[in-house]
DNA sequence: TCCTTAGCGGATTAATTATCCGTTTCTGCG
DNA sequence: CGCAGAAACGGATAATTAATCCGCTAAGGA
């Protein structure tokens, strides 16, 4: 079995433990940041070190799952991003759920971020993401609403870049004002 | 005397030594990233790990004495910025540097990114390219070439944010492009 | 109920970080 | 020039953190 295998055919206590240390590891990260020692994970969720590597063999193992829950929301917000009737609203929408939803979920952040993704879920996620994105774009670039030359590739960087200005210190009202400045900048 | 003070009036063989550390630390975050040991470092350069920690108690103090040098080049760009006759070439110009600069200095990245120093050269560098930046920005506002509620620190906040989404896999190509869409974004 | 085996737990080992103090090296002064 | 005192060096060592390994527990099918 892959260790970060999502919660089907594991054994029952071992589905309990999982979620016991994904909530703990939840609750280490909201209290402190990105670093986390497995350590203390593990005594959070009250088992062994051993239990959790097992589980999550790196760190960026456990990161992954920790963001595999806010990257489906958020490939679902781009999904119907790309529906949206006014591509405008939708790409802005998307942008701004894509913003939130990193400020939010540090280990989100990191893992769009990643150039390679680890475990096989989180590959599959982030290609249904650029999916989603591209088909956004090509509407949009049909429409001429966007630069020509901008692939998914490109919004999801500068999407990750946005989110770092931000978390540098910035209040929301200024978050609002980037994300302005970004979908300014995209227009032909 | 402070532990990240600049080499004046420093014994003859502190500052050898100084130095020696500083070009250590310099190859070593080329090769390996930013998260360099101060173990590593003190055996690169040829010094005892108890050197390192009394030049420079923290990783950080580190960092930023890696990070003065290139902060000091990007100030006096700043500054020649500020004086461009053509207000969008100046501004243009030290978005490129500041962008340039960041990416070939990862330790610069860090202390731009950073709400507070912790030596006082580097707060003193830093206010001095706020100023300039913020120079600039009062020129370009007064001709109408830039949105009117763009401050000095959203400046230095966008430019992280690029230097971010550039380092995530962008080719030059691709960084030349982003900093033309964040500069079309900030034009009124 | 029993047997097999996946999975738990934490003691143990390895790696890293940070401190402390005996020794060396510099520099001002006689 | 050579000595005294101070400043700085260096690495052994303590403290912290990461990662492994294996004896034991208990889940779930026969």
């Amino acid at each position: 079995m892959s260790p970060t295998t999502n919660a089907e055919s594991l054994r029952a206590d071992s589905a309990r433990v999982r979620a016991r240390m994904l909530a703990a590891a939840r609750d280490r990260m909201a209290a402190g940041g990105l670093d986390l020692s497995m350590n203390a994970v593990a005594k959070a969720a009250g088992v062994g070190v051993g239990t959790v590597y097992r589980h999550f063999p790196t760190r960026q193992a456990l990161l992954e799952s920790l963001a595999a829950q806010s990257l489906e929301t958020l490939v679902a917000t781009a999904v119907a991003a790309a529906r949206e009737p006014d591509v405008g609203t939708g790409l802005a929408a998307l942008l701004r759920a894509g913003l939130r939803i990193q400020l939010s979920d540090p280990a989100l952040a990191e893992v769009l971020a990643a150039v390679n993704a680890v475990c096989a879920e989180t590959l599959d996620l982030s290609r249904d993401l650029a999916a989603a994105i591209a088909t956004l774009l090509d509407r949009a670039r049909t429409e001429g609403a966007i630069r020509p030359d901008l692939t998914a590739d490109d919004l999801r960087r500068l999407l990750c870049g946005l989110q770092h200005a931000v978390r540098i210190g910035a209040t929301d009202d200024d978050a609002d004002r980037y994300l302005d400045i970004l979908l300014a900048g995209l227009r032909p």
